[in-house]
RNA sequence: GCGCGCUUAGCUCAGCGGUAGAGCACUUCCUUCACACGGAAGGGGUCGCAGGUUCAAACCCUGCAGCGCGCACCA
């Protein structure tokens, strides 16, 4: 074994383990397996994106569940892959091509050429944000790497679009939808974020026109707005039917100006007539409730704001072609100077901007398509009857509050990167020969599954064309639309030579997502991975979108694999900076992971963002959080490489009859530990696992044990007296084994946190050498996950729980004697000689034990030491333990220092006398509880009556 | 407007019914043969406010305040 470096060296350990794992298919999901089952879908990054915070605290979980379901004996399936990410993606080389001069829009290339534009930004970029997962120590199985538009995966997104537009759950239709102006997309309610702005509110007045057409010189209704470029297309003004102020104007007009034109007063229960003038202005083509008015008064629609944001040619002359927010400023500059500007209001509301472009968004009319969503009911009862369980818990009601408000889908988004809509559609004219279609298309239909057809009919009626059954005539049809699926396509070329087009539109991304769990796993086909795999395990990911794709995998799930798609939902916390900001590239406060990685080490950033990073709250992301973890590596290696100094062989077993007190307080120790991890890790609470494992490791192990294990390490062996010497051998031979067995079972908790330093370790160590090949003898990927002790083993090698106790009274009278030294003004590194007068029984191993962890040049024990008047003391259960001092004592100072510490120990036993003097308390607490009070006011009695006799002897001494 | 979360040491946060905890920062001492990415000792908290339940409340309940986040068509 050769010497190991004093500091732990990360980068080139993690590229040779990373390297080994994957040479030896670590991460291979075997469906085969006669193991039990354990799955996780990522969940898919851009394929553009690169590594971020919210990434490496969402992917260390599921690498954390992963590798700990391994090591538990499972088989486990971590699949990988990525998302094509519609708008993101689109935009981001949108704007690289118009920087590169390549194009002003994308009209300007063409489809075909465009979207060749963005495959080849694929190939070279997709892959990056794998790479930096691997190292961040992923163990992904790489070999079920899917892409949400590999040509399998755009299948069962066709095909699926296919069923439920069979099933009748799709459908066209012309309605006001979310618009992006920037994208030139129409986007679904989801991608709508609120945002609180100050604003105008301008009230405007509109001329009043009399009967016989003229307008009346100085009557008005004045209507209020937040939007004055929408008044271009007014078409009424309404107020409510109830109102007495208005009931006479109704049914009257008014002079829209600017448009010269005049429009209607209309009444209509919408408007609210508290706010404002109770009068509203209806612009139908631009505002949901308005559009809403409009129909029920068959207004007009008078599109004055185009898909680009620009006033169009209905807006007048004045304004066509200028931006929506010039507009504004235009309109209401001129109804200011026609003096038609009431007044002007300061005004806090609400504008909704697209999540992608963020531009506020426009409302738009326009054809789109929508999904009525399927298996409603049962996803809605999987959550609410726990089958699925959300961590933390709370999600849940957010889940069904959303479910249970839920609206159609708008899934059609007028982009070019993505799935194109599966429909094709003619207009039936006279001329055209498309209609002609329509047996061809009801003989597929007798023969196919995936495809189906609706006819639009002059009526405004849609029937859905059969196989069997009457046709429409040719004469009451305006429109045909068939939707073919993945195994149909040979009926799409037939449609196209009669003159069918396919829709332009392409899907929603999350359309392509909510299949995840099973498109990656080869449905429709019934694979052995989905028979294995599916349902999976447990989903890590942000609560951020748990309406975009984890509601909707949800129903994916029920509806075309007839179970729920995962069993526990994971919901991490958003990433902040420390000041509580979100990250984002803008703040330029989100720190480069990469970065991180290669400053500290991937297991350092991995252990410091699980440590600070609580159930379903958000982290404040700080860098001293690495840091810390970068030491905590350093530690590990630097406790193994103690070990490593003491040189040899792993010990095999330990020998119960030669461990010592310290040994068993350990080992008991470590079972505290891993009890509480395995509690920890039940409630998915990863930064208590993390928070338990460094306490034990830093404090309990290195600090305590590691030091008390010197008095049999370090001491020299003895000559002459070979009795002796082989006795001592064998003890420190067995408080290696110890070492190794406690080493061996902590390097194994910390490996799904730490993977690539607890493998150089556990090989490093030797400890590979003790395991079968298949169960760690390889890697510690596949080491047994610790279990609690069993009885057995405690029986047999005496881990009684007293050795808690016994020993943290050793250890407490080292603190108090190390804190003497501090207050009696000792420098640390100066030798003294510390007296112990026993009040029990010290085995000589003791002696040196504490001798060494009071770094005292000698401790005597001495039953009948008689101190010098002013001698320091503490007082223990063990003993008193003295530090005599040359020279002559500080009488007074120790009676102080005594007397404060009688003080606080006075305080104590008067809090617990109260208690316990309460006859309430003690009729009603717990024996248990009872017990606990007595046995406490026991012990600080005994310590004050040590403390008390120590303060007499001085004050005797002094008189 | 409704819902959710947060408020504990200077900072970031654990703890969620029975003796107030960690990391960082701070003070003092120590380069002692695993580790200065370290060791030792220490200072620092009426657990947001006001009530209530209980023998016992940081923890449960009610109200209030401040902060943050969702959801919601009021021009």
């Amino acid at each position: 074994m050769p010497e190991i470096p004093k500091a732990y060296e990360p980068k080139a350990v993690e590229e040779r383990w990373y390297e080994f794992w994957l040479s030896n298919d670590c991460f291979v999901a075997n469906p085969q397996s006669v193991k039990p089952g354990y799955s996780i879908v990522i969940p898919p990054p851009n394929v553009t994106g690169v590594l971020h915070m919210g990434h490496v605290l969402n992917n260390t979980i599921q690498d954390i569940l992963s590798r700990k379901a391994r090591m538990e004996g499972k088989e486990v399936l971590w699949l990988p892959g990525t998302d094509h990410a519609g708008i993101a993606t689109q935009a981001v080389v949108e704007k690289t091509l118009r920087k590169q001069g390549v194009m002003k829009h994308r009209d300007d290339l063409g489809r075909e050429t465009f979207l060749e534009h963005v495959w080849a930004w694929k190939e070279k970029h997709g892959g990056i944000i794998i790479q930096q997962l691997k190292k961040l120590g992923c163990s992904c199985d790489w070999s079920r790497e899917r892409f949400t538009m590999d040509p399998a995966y755009s299948r069962c997104v066709q095909q699926v679009f296919a069923a439920l537009y069979k099933k009748g759950l799709i459908y066209r239709g012309k309605r006001m939808v979310n618009w992006d102006p920037a994208a030139r997309t129409a986007l679904s309610d989801e991608e709508v974020e609120m945002v609180e702005e100050k604003g105008q509110l301008w009230h405007l007045k509109y001329p009043l026109v009399q009967e016989n057409g003229e307008i009346e010189a100085d009557k008005f209704v004045v209507v209020a707005t937040t939007r004055p470029e929408t008044m271009l297309g007014d078409e009424a003004v309404a107020v409510n039917p109830a109102d007495p102020r208005y009931t006479s104007l109704v049914g009257r007009r008014c002079f829209l100006p600017l448009r010269n034109k005049t429009i209607p007063i209309i009444a209509d229960g919408f408007v609210d007539p508290k706010f404002g003038t109770g009068c509203v202005k209806v612009t139908p083509a631009h505002d949901p409730n308005d559009y809403e008015m409009g129909l029920r008064h068959s207004l007009p629609v008078t599109v004055v704001i185009g898909p680009n944001g620009a006033m169009t040619a209905e807006a007048g002359e004045d304004f066509n072609g200028l931006d929506r927010f010039e507009a504004r400023k235009a309109v209401v500059e001129k109804l200011t100077t026609q003096g038609l500007l009431l007044k002007t209001e300061d005004y806090v509301h609400n504008v909704g901007y697209s999540q992608r472009s963020n531009v506020p968004i426009e409302p738009y009319l326009s054809e789109q398509w929508f999904l009525k969503y399927p298996s409603l009911e049962a996803s809605t009862k999987a959550v609410e009857e726990g089958r699925i369980a959300f961590h933390p818990e709370r999600w849940t009601k957010t889940y069904l509050h959303w479910m249970h408000n839920i609206r159609d889908w708008c899934v059609s988004r007028q982009l070019w990167w993505g799935h194109q809509v599966p429909v094709w559609s003619a207009e039936i004219t006279p001329g055209s020969n498309a209609f002609d279609c329509l047996e061809g298309i009801r003989k597929a239909l007798t023969s196919r599954t995936d495809v189906s057809c609706r006819a639009k009919l002059k009526d405004g009626k849609t029937v859905e064309v059969l196989a069997a059954g009457t046709l429409p005539a040719k004469s009451d049809v305006s429109q045909l639309e068939v939707c073919i699926g993945p195994d149909s396509v040979d009926v799409a070329r037939e449609l196209e030579a009669h003159g069918f087009k396919q829709s332009t539109d392409v899907l929603d991304t999350w359309c392509s997502s909510w299949l995840w769990p099973f498109a990656t796993m080869g449905w429709p086909e019934k694979t052995e991975t989905l028979k294995k795999f599916y349902p999976t395990t447990d989903l890590v990911t942000g609560p951020d979108i748990l309406f975009f794709w984890v509601a909707r995998m949800i129903m994916a799930g029920y509806e075309f694999m007839g179970d729920l798609p995962f069993r526990n939902v994971y919901f991490t916390g958003i990433i902040r900076d420390k000041l509580g900001r979100k990250m984002s590239k803008s703040l330029g406060n989100s720190p480069d992971a990469l970065e991180l990685i290669s400053k500290y080490g991937a297991d350092a950033l991995r252990f410091g963002t699980m440590r600070s990073a609580p159930l379903g709250q958000d982290v404040l992301f700080d860098e001293k959080d690495v840091e810390l973890g970068r030491n905590f590596c350093n530690k590990l290696w630097n406790a193994c490489r103690f070990r490593q100094l003491h040189g040899g062989e792993v010990q095999g077993e330990i020998a119960p009859e030669l461990l010592s007190g310290y040994d068993k307080w350990i080992l008991l120790k470590l079972n505290q530990a891993i009890r509480e991890i395995s509690a920890a890790f039940a409630e998915y609470r990863f930064n208590e696992v993390t928070q338990t494992l460094y306490r034990f490791f830093w404090s309990e192990y290195c600090d305590w044990y590691v030091e008390a294990s010197k008095a049999v390490l370090a001491q020299p062996t003895e000559r002459g007296n070979g009795q002796a010497q082989s006795g001592q051998e064998a003890r420190k031979a067995n408080t290696l084994a110890v070492i190794d067995f406690i080493l061996s079972h902590t390097l194994r908790l910390f490996h799904p946190f730490l993977p690539f330093i607890t493998e150089e370790l556990w090989h490093g160590m030797g400890y590979h050498q003790d395991m079968p090949p298949q169960l760690g003898g390889t890697t510690i990927m596949f080491a047994p996950w610790p279990k609690p002790l069993d009885e057995d083993f405690c029986a047999h090698y005496g881990l009684d729980g007293c050795y808690l106790e016994i020993i943290d009274q050793k250890f407490e009278l080292v603190s108090q004697g190390r804190n003497l030294r501090r207050e009696a003004n000792v420098p640390s590194g100066k030798k003294v000689r510390f007296v112990l007068k026993p009040g029990g029984v010290v085995p000589p191993l003791d002696q040196e034990v504490l001798r060494l962890l009071l770094n005292a040049e000698t401790l005597d024990v001495d039953p009948g030491y008689q101190p010098k008047q002013g001698t320091p003391s503490v007082h223990s259960e063990i003993g008193e333990l003295f530090l005599p001092l040359e020279g002559v004592q500080d009488v007074a100072g120790e009676v102080a220092r005594l007397g404060k510490e009688l003080e606080k120990i006075q305080s104590e036993i008067s809090k617990v006398e109260q208690k316990l003097n309460n006859p309430n308390f003690t009729t009603k607490a717990p024996a248990q509880v009872l017990l606990e009070h007595q046995q406490r006011l026991g012990e600080w009695q005994g310590k004050r009556e040590r403390v008390q006799a120590a303060l007499d002897r001085l004050k005797g001494g002094e008189s």
